[in-house]
RNA sequence: GGGCCCGUAGUUUAAUCGGAUAGAACGGGAGCUUGCGGAGCUCCUGGUCUGGGUUCGAAUCCCAGCGGGCCCA
């Protein structure tokens, strides 16, 4: 309700208190729709706050839309006219942008997220960083920002080496039944590490193999890329499966091609920004930023003694990249063409001449979890070094995936603790694919219970639909900030605040609506029920809930109000009934207010990627 | 040794960046169907880690401690 918020707003203003002093609050029901503490006020104006209250209060009763005011203890609540608003609102709520504006105007934003290494498939807790990059590049394709998605390959690092050891030396079958991702990473890769504690000197072949990765031409290298890219299309597949796309992959070799970290520490250099120290290794003088000064050991070590560079170095020269710090560019190729219809650039070696410009953004979101929190503030701060001024370069940074320790039996783990970390190394982990696939089954096993004359195929279909919602719904439900314990069991749940229930209510509105003859949005009532009202209320909050959730990159904000949104649409279907209402003037009223609550939904859905359903 | 994050009912969590009686879900207990789909709805149960400070007002900000997770050296 942003408009009536400004138009009571520019009221209040005329009693010359400062518009960054008027901080509204929406209270509990029985206090109104609307509240305005007035006590920071009774400072300015050198009256008591309730006297102040009154006094905007006759003001503000004159405003169209709202039917009442009362001041209690120092706060001005404001009740609004519901049915002239849904009058005139819900019509407006419907359609595709209302309330919806660019976040970053005029500015280019990159969301980079995913970001597997390509040896295995992805866990649960690649896909909380997916689920997360995701829902934040629909929310700003929703408000129509300037956007580019991309996708970290990191196709040189030691965990692609062990594959090919694997294959190269210790006999492992190219050949396998499974899907290609899940046997790399769950067999060979587990078994290439155990393989080399048993015998250390396996070692060797891995430094050999990667020495030939990075250098390119030769057979190992070319075989290196074969596996990459087949592990790559496999992982893409379990993306695609919840829609997840990508405008480009980026790949690490073609970092190292394009010598960007060359580029980079000869600009470093020049201004004077790193040094080597007494060990001979190459810092970078992060302690001459204020917010470094004071730490340890502020100098960030880039190039180690033997003259490996440190993976933060190359992030900083690719950040430089995605921020035009470096005017160099990668070559492009279309690597797919992605089930949703738009091609997925890759980096490549030669490229093809026409393609888009990814980088030179004003703002890039990074989406890397919490652990990389010390290497992503030293990038963001070479940045600034190198630049000499702010850089929007964001770490987004989220917790981690644990497995409870009930879950991590299963992998033969007994704890003390209550949380087990995953490794991918050991073998610890769920696959997606797997935990999609039981979510299916056990969504299909629901849908055979309510749906006895409905086809195979189509049960298939719905759950598939319903597995994909539940796992991205669990995975940005609760703040980035908790750590999400996994617990397979409780998982599996499709009850209340899971993503089934707003499928759920999904189903039941779009019922009422096929049955319906027409739905109209003229209507003439003259009361509403509270149900009703608490329906219009949370319907026509959508957009400000949705610029909240954009601003402040939160999306599990929308997946709560969709919840919210949803139980009390479930408590209006329980007590208002829509078809058999004999008054035709609230029927219609009725049937348009389920019409907005659908509509809504649907906005929320294709924001966190939920699927709709027409039956479950 | 230095730094970062988290701590809210038995469990998982929310709280519009300092606001009114801390809101949900799961679990546990009791109910609701001649009704647009019961994957639903209603009622009950129970909570801000501890101790100080800041102020009209603190889960929220500051300080100290405790517990958990992580990173750097």
């Amino acid at each position: 309700m942003e408009f009536l918020k400004k138009e009571i707003a520019s009221k209040v203003e005329k009693f010359g208190i400062k518009k960054d002093l008027i901080k509204f609050e929406i209270p509990k029901e029985e206090f109104g729709d609307l509240a305005l503490p007035c006590f920071q006020f009774s400072k300015l104006l050198k009256k008591n706050p309730n006297k102040i209250a009154k006094e905007i209060s006759k003001e503000i009763e004159e405003i169209e839309s709202i039917k009442k005011t009362e001041v209690v203890s120092g706060y001005l609540n404001i009740f609004f006219d519901w049915i002239k608003i849904a009058k005139k609102f819900l019509p407006k709520i419907v359609e595709e942008n209302f309330g919806i504006s660019q976040v970053f105007k005029n500015k280019k934003i990159m969301i980079e997220h995913t970001s597997v290494n390509p040896n295995k498939a992805l866990h649960i807790g690649h896909i909380r960083n997916a689920c997360l990059g995701d829902s934040l590049a629909r929310i700003f394709q929703f408000t129509n920002d300037s956007l580019v998605i991309a996708n970290y390959i990191d196709d040189t690092g030691a965990q692609v080496a062990d594959i090919i050891v694997g294959f190269e030396y210790l006999g492992f079958p190219l050949k396998t039944n499974k899907k290609f991702d899940a046997y790399c990473g769950n067999d060979v890769y587990v078994k290439v590490n155990k393989l080399y504690q048993e015998n250390p000197s396996l070692l060797e072949k891995r430094k050999e193999v990667l020495k030939l990765i990075e250098e390119g031409n030769n057979e190992i290298a070319e075989f290196a890329k074969e596996i990459v890219t087949k592990i790559l299309l496999s992982q893409l597949e379990t993306l695609w499966r919840l829609k997840i796309f990508y405008d480009v992959l980026n790949k690490e070799s073609d970092i190292i091609k394009q010598k960007f970290w060359q580029i980079a520490v000869e600009m470093l250099k020049s201004k004077n920004l790193v040094y080597y120290d007494e060990q001979n290794r190459l810092k970078l003088k992060l302690s001459l930023l204020e917010e470094f000064k004071n730490l340890e050991n502020p100098d960030i070590t880039l190039v180690r003694s033997d003259g490996t560079t440190l993976y933060v170095a190359k992030d900083i020269a690719y950040a430089m990249w995605k921020h035009g710090l470096i005017e160099k560019d990668f070559n492009y190729e279309i690597f797919v063409k992605q089930p949703n219809g738009k091609n997925l650039w890759m980096t490549s070696e030669k490229g093809v001449k026409d393609h888009p410009i990814f980088n030179k953004v004003d703002i890039s979101i990074n989406v890397i979890d919490k652990r990389q929190s010390y290497e992503q503030n030293s990038v963001k701060a070479a940045l600034e070094l190198i630049s000499g001024k702010k850089i929007d370069y964001i770490h987004y940074d989220y917790e981690v995936v644990a497995l409870s320790k009930e879950s991590a039996k299963q992998f033969g783990i007994e704890s003390e603790k209550e949380i087990v970390h995953m490794s991918g190394r050991k073998g610890i982990f769920f696959n997606v694919d797997d935990v999609l696939e039981k979510l299916k089954e056990k969504a299909k096993k629901e849908i055979r219970k309510r749906n006895e004359n409905l086809e195979e195929k189509e049960i298939e279909e719905i759950a598939e639909k319903i597995a994909v919602s539940c796992l991205r719904y669990e995975m940005v439900k609760v703040s980035k900030d908790k750590m999400i314990v996994f617990d397979l069991e409780k998982a599996l749940s499709l009850e209340e605040n899971t993503a089934a229930y707003l499928l759920y209510s999904y189903v039941r509105a779009n019922s009422i609506l096929k049955k319906a003859e027409k739905i109209e949005k003229e209507f003439e009532i003259k009361e509403i029920c509270d149900h009703e009202r608490m329906l219009i209320k949370k319907v026509v909050e959508f957009p400000s809930v949705f610029m909240r959730a954009a601003k402040e990159l939160k999306p599990h904000l929308i997946a709560l109000y969709l919840f919210d949104l949803s139980k009390i649409f479930n408590k209006f279907y329980e007590f208002c009934s829509v078809l058999n209402e004999k008054d035709e003037e609230i029927k219609k009223f009725r049937i348009y207010l389920v019409y907005s609550f659908l509509k809504i939904l649907e906005k929320g859905f294709y924001v966190l990627g939920l699927e709709k359903v027409e039956r479950m």
